[in-house]
DNA sequence: GGCACCGGGGTGAGCGCTCACACGGGCGCG
DNA sequence: CGCGCCCGTGTGAGCGCTCACCCCGGTGCC
């Protein structure tokens, strides 16, 4: 064994098989013009050797890595965690690796580091899981030599060359979730808003008031947290109880059946609750959570799609995905 | 602007600094011996250009990327999602970059691929967080040029060079939440068992089993997800309910909770519920879940650690951090 | 028969960096 | 005063690969 040496290089494959270099690198990068036994030969060369490919070298001489760099809140949330998870099978299937930087804060200065972090470390491509305005700003501020791809639902995000967005429908899915509210017959519906810094948030905030219209009651402001839902739910049995109420995602949600179940509160003959995420276990909230689903493999994929196009030249509007509404027990009154 | 022609190199920097390149290299490695001025110098044309250092030139040369490879499960499933912030956290602090994969299935083929990526990427070193039996016997068969931490709570791994293992102790934390619902005065405590090629299954088992004594009823098997302690809850209404449950993880014990909940067996006066894992949520389950937590930060640093002794050629014995009991309203019976 | 052309394959340069080593000058010390 | 040593810096090789180009021999066509 002469394993702790030196690894197998493509000269020695190229020794054992009686090519030269060339030919090896052509087996190995699937050129046509290369003979079948000759093929064959380098390929068990390879084989016998536990030969690989230098994928530094490559990178240096290629200028690129075929590594994608995907920035994401260090978080184990729902979204996030189910984004990262579809774009690294979506990078996987066209021969991407995939690196990860989380966040702590999404201000400029932990932005400016993490891409800094990637750019030195040469990735192709940037995928940054960007939940907040301030992000965007940031990265809008940032010139980049390498396509980067906002994935979120910004609807507005400011036009920067380079800078793609991708994103489920988040104010699309509000609408669902809205609409199918009302025509269970409940008279209005309050939307239980996230933190207004996060493009999910305002858009889900807007898809609420596209449909329950301009007579409706005014949202009210959360952060993401159960925690959150559980305080407004109890707020609200003191305060008075609307008839239905929109979380802007299934944490919110969660803590409000929690407040309600607590003061004994029934959902939905007293109040009806729907969510947003469609979390795993939210059909087995009490009772069962009605929320909206977003396709993260569908996402991932087209984020992918989305840098690829950005490498090919091609200048890509922003693209969407539909949301799905997913109807349970929270939100159907029992006949 | 030269911006797309050619990122400047280090020999730009030295130029335009009128040092040598080997001048800058040290500058960029913080070399003790380069004069104040002339670091200044170096530093002012670095910042002029824009350089940054290629980490693929680098790369070559040293034969170390700097990259840790984490291979884990592809879902967005509340222990492997954490455990791998927590990698990238630790990692980072030491200067690594963190690549990822994720495996949808756990057998030998899978892993092989995964591994033979992260290879051929030329990784410094691999984790994986590794769950199952099989996945620990695949690693074990293949041999890795590069030291691989197995991340889980393995009591027994194979000794493999090479192979480092850590893990929360979930048998300690199995004994934690078992003892306290026999401290809570019920008379014998069921266990509703993970899937058993799991590990973290299997040792949460043995620390039931350690605490409850030969004389406890038989555990039950069943897999990870809400749906299987939902239906399991129901089988046990119409069987018959014991005093107290200790489940594998939160979400079966969502699962059993909604069945309760749903047959209007009221926990925990009826019946009480432990599980594992603390998931986010978890604390406005209906009731607030006692469950055990793990410290996901505190495990990625341990694996880093493991793998910097690795590099060090230190012999690391497997290393294990404890768990906490968090104890909620679903077992505490109200006086 | 001469020439173009193409399949199959080899040669050499160079990507941007680090490592080993060389080199000059100042300083301490016998 | 001479020698050695260390500080600060430069020089050159080479990591393993791809790219551009060259070369040779067989075939088809005018």
């Amino acid at each position: 064994m002469n394993s702790a040496a030196r690894p197998p290089a493509m000269s020695d494959v190229a020794a054992l098989a009686g090519v030269s270099h060339q030919t090896v690198s052509r087996v190995l990068n699937d050129h046509p013009s290369v003979r079948p036994e000759t093929r064959e030969r380098v390929t068990e060369a390879i084989l016998q050797l536990g030969y690989r490919r230098n994928s530094a070298a490559r990178t240096l001489v290629t200028r690129r890595s075929g590594t994608l760099g995907v920035v994401t809140p260090a978080t184990a949330l729902y979204g996030p965690t189910s984004t990262l998870v579809g774009l690294e099978e979506a990078a996987r299937v066209v021969g991407w690796f995939v690196s990860v930087a989380t966040i702590r804060q999404f201000d400029g200065d932990s932005m400016h580091t993490a891409l800094e972090h990637f750019l030195g470390q040469g990735v192709d491509g940037i995928a940054i899981i960007a939940p907040t305005t301030e992000v965007a700003q940031a990265i809008a501020a940032i010139a980049s030599p390498v396509p980067v791809v906002l994935i979120s639902s910004a609807s507005d995000v400011p036009p920067v060359p380079h800078l793609h967005a991708v994103g489920v429908d988040q104010r699309h899915g509000a609408r669902l979730a809205t609409q199918h509210l009302l025509d269970q017959g409940f008279p209005d519906v309050v939307h239980v808003a996230g933190p207004q810094d996060w493009f999910d948030a305002q858009d889900r905030l807007a898809g609420w008031r596209e449909v329950s219209g301009p007579g409706a009651p005014e949202h009210i402001e959360a952060g993401w947290d159960a925690a959150d839902g559980y305080e407004l739910g109890l707020r609200m049995v003191r305060e008075g109880l609307p008839a239905a109420i929109f979380a802007a995602n299934d944490q919110l949600a969660l803590g409000l059946l929690h407040a309600f179940w607590e003061q004994g509160v029934r959902v939905p003959d007293d109040v009806a609750v729907v969510g947003f995420d469609d979390e795993v276990g939210a059909a087995h909230y009490t009772p069962p959570l009605t929320t909206v689903r977003q396709d993260f493999g569908a996402l991932g994929r087209l984020a992918v799609g989305s840098l690829q196009a950005a490498f090919a030249g091609e200048d890509v509007a922003r693209q969407q995905i539909p949301a799905e509404l997913v109807v349970r027990a929270s939100s159907v009154r029992r006949v």
